[in-house]
Parts: structure tokens; C-alpha cells; sequence
DNA sequence: AGCGCCACTTAGAAGGCTGCTG
DNA sequence: CAGCAGCCTTCTAAGTGGCGCT
């Protein structure tokens, strides 16, 4: 970034500047668990700064590639037809159907995309609500509700100690949930599996709970047998009956999943009640394996318009309450159980109230476009504050700026598994190599981050970078915070100070969206294969900037394998033609293919640990991407799925092909 | 200043669906 | 014509950040 290099040219000519001794900015370690400090913004005088505790919360794939579809065997000279469905589906014509059903076919998909597009609310064409305010009307049927617990059928038992115990209902149910996961890596776990017991134990009469003392001695082995059995049939149900049941849950979509927005219906995203089961925290989560109970009415509250229809609770069921606050944008809301935080149920990702929003992010994240030199200027400068508080926000800002990190708001210990951001790195979470491979100043990042996803990085950083990271380690020991006279409420209040509606936050958006902007402007290819690899690229520079790893499909070497054996055929084939005169067109055909399959390989290598979803969905303007669809002559759908162009149905309409973020 | 709560976005995994291929 | 690869959807956990209160 060109940025670094104006502040590496600085840091040179200023090279001895003072540094504030402060002795007492320092906490040492307590013990082994790491214990939060001192949050201070800063007082007049800075030197003399005490630790004071700092506060503690209680908290509770797609790819945008085109389908495989389009990569098909050519048969007689003829160029076959792919036609693209609404569904992002493509359906190749068969050599059976009829021209004119074709044709028909085709029709129909152009009418429903037509009639859809006449359907679509144009909320970004309006003007916008006062403040706070999310809606006017809102109606809706109230979540679904899952269905109750069937009991195990009499030939399906329990085991303790080798024989058979009939639980009680609520025993079994739970029994269950564990039985069902037993091949799973979870049930290893010692905390999981102790977390379990100890739920499980009650949801036990004093009966079981006097007998089964033991894990251990549980055999679930005829549940789980029962539970294969079971997600085996459904998979091997006939097509009438898998219709029939598709149709089932068409109807509870139709019923439950819409609501009536100020005259329009919209999608709600998640109208079903989370069922119970046992808890997935991610990664070393202490409460994981513990029993997320059942939802009962009694528990959700309903909000919703004061002149709508109020949705119905279940029969002999009563909601906890029922209230009409137009400030918010959620239709129901549950507390969970296992870590005491809100649930919401909430519109889609294509409604007027996630558009608007969404929008809005992007306006914000091009707002700091405008200021983000002054910004960077600013810490920079900040970096030679004397006020400790000061130097250590101006490297966080760093550090979010140059690196993408998030802010790292703290948690509650034994809470939650240990993870953190920006704000909330330890010391051991980066070491400092005055030389590392040839290069200067090179910090090494080794955490956690958000879903236990590992953030390892080295990076060189300006040499007044450097010497205040050493200065922010003296004194310091294992658990002990790296910026601990920050927390990300004053890094925000400081940045909203600079910018309204700046927060850390921003600075991903941004840093995501300007990257893919100038990647693409770097790209440059032919033909749409190789634009859209390009486009890939830029993509994934910007997963790797944010961090978006996945675990490699279980299936990649195999399918890499199939690929490399198919682009071998292929490049045979034209061996053997290309001698042959009269086979020009099957040569050129084939020489298409490969270099399709060649650019297909070179992308799922380079993707293999990439998430190229999470950036598309969060983290890149559409409008980039949709204005460079135009200017590259690109179908948009090779880019985005049917569910990406509704939610960005905004910036599809409003877009130009000279949009600049 | 700091706490506690609340609302809302961001995240990867798992599961489902579909259309290609052998 | 079934089996399965790969895309898409669903699920829900895990973050961010604002606000009001003391």
C-alpha cells in the first residue's frame, strides 16, 4: 500500500524520537488467567497512569463461478444452446426436446424473470424513513415452531452398564441429541462430553439420575443405529415422496416465511425456531456440549404493528408478550438458554430493511475514501504522542487499517472460547523479529480470531511501528493485553470523532472493497474464462486480506485428480487431430475446453483454504462488481448466484459502468 | 467511566439439491 | 440411471457497536 512507504520515508528522517518511560503503564501478569486492565483514556498527564481493571461483558459457498454446467461436451458441429434458469441453474437443451419446446421453455423463464422484476420493491427509489424509524406496518404470522419429540420406538434401547434402561421422555430426548452426534468429534471431548452429562443429568427423573453416574457406561449405540437408519431412508425415499414432502415445506414457507412490510411482502431470513440439541460452540468453547433447550411460545415475545392481525401462539400456548416498537427491525425474539443472549427473527438478505442498511455500510466505507489519507496521517503522527493511550490507538489503527484486523471487543472470560481482535491482543499473541528473512521490523501475528479461525501473518511494519510495540511489551508477560490503555469503545469514539459513522469496522469494508477495486482494475484478460479468474483473484486477494479461511473440501484432491485426468484426454485428443486436416472444428472446440479446464484448475487450487463468500456477501460494494460485469462484458450470474442479485438487487439497478467506489 | 443490555452483521459448517458423468 | 461432485441454502454461533443508566 502506498501509504506504508510515504510513513516508512517519515519514521526514516525522524529516526530518534523520544520515548516516554512510563513504569507504571505496565501490568504484570496475574497468574495464569490472563486478567483485563487498565482502560484509562487518558489522563492530562500521562506518565503516571494506574491499571484500572477494564470491564468485563457479560455476553452471551458460493463460489461465483460459473456452473459446471456451461463446460459440456459439444456434440455434430452444431452449437449447443445453454440456457441459464432463475435458480442460477443451468439447463442444457436436450437432443430430444423439440425445438419449438425449447423455445417454449425459454419464454416461460424470460416471462417469470419479467413478472419477478415487476414484483421487486424498488425501496432504494424512495425516500428514506426518519431516523430510527424501520417500518410503519408490519404483519406476519409468528416463527414456526419445530416439531415435538416423537419417543423411541419400544425395540430401540438404552443402555447403562450393559442393560437396558427406558428413560423418561425428557432423559431420552436429550439422550438423543447426543446419540446422534456420536461420530462426530465433538462427543471426544472431554468438556463436551462433561458439559453433556451434566445437562443431561437434569432432564433426568431421581431415578436415572441415582443410576446413571457414568458416561461411560452409556451405550447409545441402538439410538444411533436408529438415527442412521433414519437419515438413510429419507435419502433413499422415492421421488413422489420426496415431492410430497418438498411441498410440506413449500407450504410452511408460504405460511410462515413472509410478512407484510409497509404494503410489501418480504422474505423473513430465519422464521423457524432454532430446535433444541446440544450446543456447537466453535473451537475450545467451555460451555460446548451443554443442552440448548426447546423454545416454548412462552418465551418469545412478537413484535409487530399495533393494527396488524397478531399472529396466533400454538394451541393452549400464550406468547410472552407482544409489543409494537417500529424501531427495531426484528418480528420475534427468544433468549437462549446456554449463553443468556437475544435471538431474532428477522427479514432476508433481499428485504428493504437489509438493503437499506447494507447500502448504507457501503456509503460509509466510500466516505472514508474521501478522509482515509488525513486518517493515516493522523496516526501516523500519533505514533509520537506522549501519551501512551495515543501511541497504542494510533498502532491499533494500524494494525485494523494496514491489516484488516477486526476490533476485538473484550469478552467474558470462561464465557466464551479465547479469542481475540485487534483491541484485545495479548502479548503472546505477537512476537517481534528486529530481522526476519531478510526483512526489518517484522511483527508475527499468531491468534485466534473470530470462530477460532487462526490469523498468522508477518509483517514488517515501520520501524516507529516497531519500537513502540517493544515499548507496549516491556514489563509484560503471558496474558497480559498488548494495548492496555485501549479498548475499542474509546478506538471508536475517537474514530467517530474523526468521521461520523467511522468505526474499526469500517476500515475492513473499506480496505476489502478499494482492494477489489484496484485488483480489477490490475486484471486485465480476453476471453470471459480468464475475466473471470481475474475476478476470482481479486476476490480472494481480498479473503486473504480479511482472514476468510475454510477447511479444504474433503473432496479436492479427488476432483483436482478427475480434472488434471480430464484436461489430460483433452490435450491427447488434439495431439492426434491436429494432424487431421478436416477436424479443425472439433480442434478448436477442444483447445476451448482445455483452456476452460486449465483456468478452472489453476482457480480451485489457488481456492483450496479461501472463502470467497464471505468477502462477496459482507465486504465488496456490489457496485464494483456489477460495473465491472458491464465493462467487461461479463453475465453478472457468472459472478453472482440468484440469491446475490436479489440481495444486491439494489446496486444491480442503480449501477452504472463507470461506478467508482 | 463503565456496565449491562440490546440489536444487528459477519462467519464457517453442515446439509440439501441438482445436473453431469461413467 | 445411479452415484456423486459441486454449488447453493440453511443454520446458528460469534462478532461489532450503540444506548441508557448510574
Amino acid at each position: 500500500m502506498d501509504f506504508e512507504d510515504s510513513a516508512d520515508r517519515r519514521s526514516q528522517v525522524n529516526v530518534k524520537e523520544e520515548l516516554e518511560e512510563d513504569p507504571d503503564f505496565v501490568t504484570k501478569g496475574k497468574g495464569k488467567k490472563r486478567k483485563r486492565k487498565v482502560d484509562n483514556t487518558d489522563a492530562p498527564s500521562s506518565t503516571s497512569e494506574a491499571p484500572l481493571p477494564k470491564k468485563k461483558r457479560k455476553k452471551a459457498a458460493e463460489e461465483g463461478q460459473e456452473n459446471s454446467a456451461t463446460v459440456k461436451k459439444k456434440i455434430k458441429g452444431k452449437k449447443e444452446k445453454v440456457i441459464k434458469e432463475e435458480g442460477g441453474h443451468s439447463v442444457s437443451t436436450k437432443k430430444k426436446k423439440t425445438k419449438e419446446e425449447i423455445e417454449a421453455a425459454r419464454a416461460l423463464k424470460v416471462k417469470k424473470k419479467e413478472e419477478e422484476e415487476k414484483q421487486r420493491w424498488r425501496w432504494w427509489e424512495e425516500e428514506k424513513y426518519e431516523d430510527g424509524v424501520k417500518w410503519k406496518f408490519l404483519e406476519h404470522k409468528g416463527p414456526y415452531f419445530p416439531p415435538g419429540y416423537q419417543p423411541l420406538p419400544d425395540d430401540v434401547k438404552f443402555y447403562y452398564n450393559g442393560k437396558p434402561v427406558k428413560l423418561s421422555l425428557p432423559a431420552e430426548e436429550v439422550a438423543l441429541f447426543f446419540a446422534q452426534m456420536v461420530d462426530h468429534e465433538y462427543t471426544t471431548k472431554e468438556v463436551f462430553r462433561n458439559n453433556f452429562f451434566k445437562d443431561w443429568r437434569k432432564e433426568m427423573t431421581l431415578e436415572e439420575r441415582q443410576l446413571i453416574m457414568d458416561l461411560n457406561k452409556c451405550d447409545f449405540g441402538e439410538l444411533h443405529a436408529m438415527h442412521i437408519k433414519k437419515v438413510e431412508a429419507r435419502k433413499n425415499l422415492s421421488k413422489e415422496e420426496k415431492l410430497v414432502n418438498k411441498e410440506a415445506n413449500q407450504k410452511i414457507v408460504d405460511e410462515y416465511g413472509y410478512c407484510v412490510l409497509d404494503h410489501h411482502r418480504e422474505r423473513i431470513g430465519n422464521f423457524k425456531i432454532e430446535p433444541p440439541g446440544l450446543f456447537r460452540g466453535r473451537g475450545d468453547h467451555p460451555k460446548q456440549g451443554m443442552l440448548k433447550k426447546r423454545i416454548q411460545p412462552e418465551d418469545v415475545i412478537i413484535n409487530c404493528s399495533k393494527g396488524s392481525r397478531i399472529p396466533e401462539p400454538p394451541a393452549g400456548h400464550r406468547w410472552k408478550e407482544v409489543r409494537h416498537d417500529s424501531t427495531v427491525t426484528w418480528l420475534a425474539s427468544w433468549t437462549e438458554n446456554v449463553q443468556g443472549s437475544c435471538k431474532y427473527v428477522m427479514l432476508n438478505a433481499n428485504s428493504k430493511l437489509k438493503g437499506e442498511k447494507d447500502w448504507e455500510k457501503y456509503e460509509v466505507a466510500r466516505k472514508l475514501k474521501t478522509c482515509v489519507d488525513a486518517i493515516r496521517a493522523q496516526y501516523q503522527e500519533d505514533l509520537k504522542s506522549k501519551q501512551m493511550g495515543t501511541r497504542q490507538r494510533a498502532v491499533a489503527l494500524y494494525f485494523i487499517d494496514k491489516l484488516a484486523l477486526r476490533a476485538g471487543n473484550e469478552k467474558e472470560e470462561g464465557e466464551t472460547a479465547d479469542t481475540v481482535g485487534c483491541c484485545s491482543l495479548r502479548v503472546e499473541h505477537i512476537t517481534l523479529h528486529d530481522t526476519l528473512d531478510g526483512q526489518k521490523c517484522v511483527v508475527e501475528f499468531d491468534f485466534l480470531g473470530k470462530d477460532c479461525i487462526r490469523y498468522y501473518n508477518k509483517v514488517p511494519v515501520t520501524k516507529r511501528v516497531f519500537k513502540n510495540l517493544k515499548l507496549f511489551m516491556e514489563n509484560k508477560q503471558e496474558g497480559d493485553d498488548l494495548f492496555d490503555r485501549l479498548n475499542t469503545q474509546t478506538l471508536n469514539k475517537h474514530l467517530s470523532s474523526l468521521m461520523p459513522g467511522l468505526t474499526a469496522k469500517v476500515f475492513r469494508t473499506y480496505n476489502a472493497s478499494i482492494t477489489l477495486q484496484q485488483q480489477l482494475k490490475e486484471l486485465v484478460k480476453e476471453n470471459v474464462a480468464e475475466k473471470l479468474l481475474s475476478y476470482n483473484r481479486a476476490n480472494r486477494a481480498v479473503a486473504i486480506l480479511c482472514n476468510h479461511q475454510r477447511a479444504p473440501p474433503k473432496t479436492f484432491e479427488q476432483s483436482m485428480a478427475n480434472l488434471q485426468a480430464k484436461m489430460f484426454t483433452c490435450k491427447s485428443i488434439l495431439c492426434v487431430f491436429s494432424v487431421v486436416e478436416k477436424k479443425k472444428k472439433a480442434v478448436q472446440r477442444c483447445e476451448e475446453q482445455l483452456l476452460k479446464m486449465e483456468v478452472q484448475a489453476t482457480d480451485r487450487e489457488e481456492n483450496k483454504q479461501i472463502a470467497l463468500s464471505t468477502s462477496k456477501l459482507n465486504y465488496l460494494d456490489p457496485r464494483i462488481s456489477v460495473a465491472w460485469c458491464k465493462n467487461m462484458e461479463v453475465p453478472l450470474d457468472k459472478i453472482y448466484n440468484k440469491t446475490l442479485r436479489d440481495k444486491f438487487a439494489w446496486a444491480i439497478d442503480m449501477t452504472e459502468h463507470d461506478f467508482v467506489f
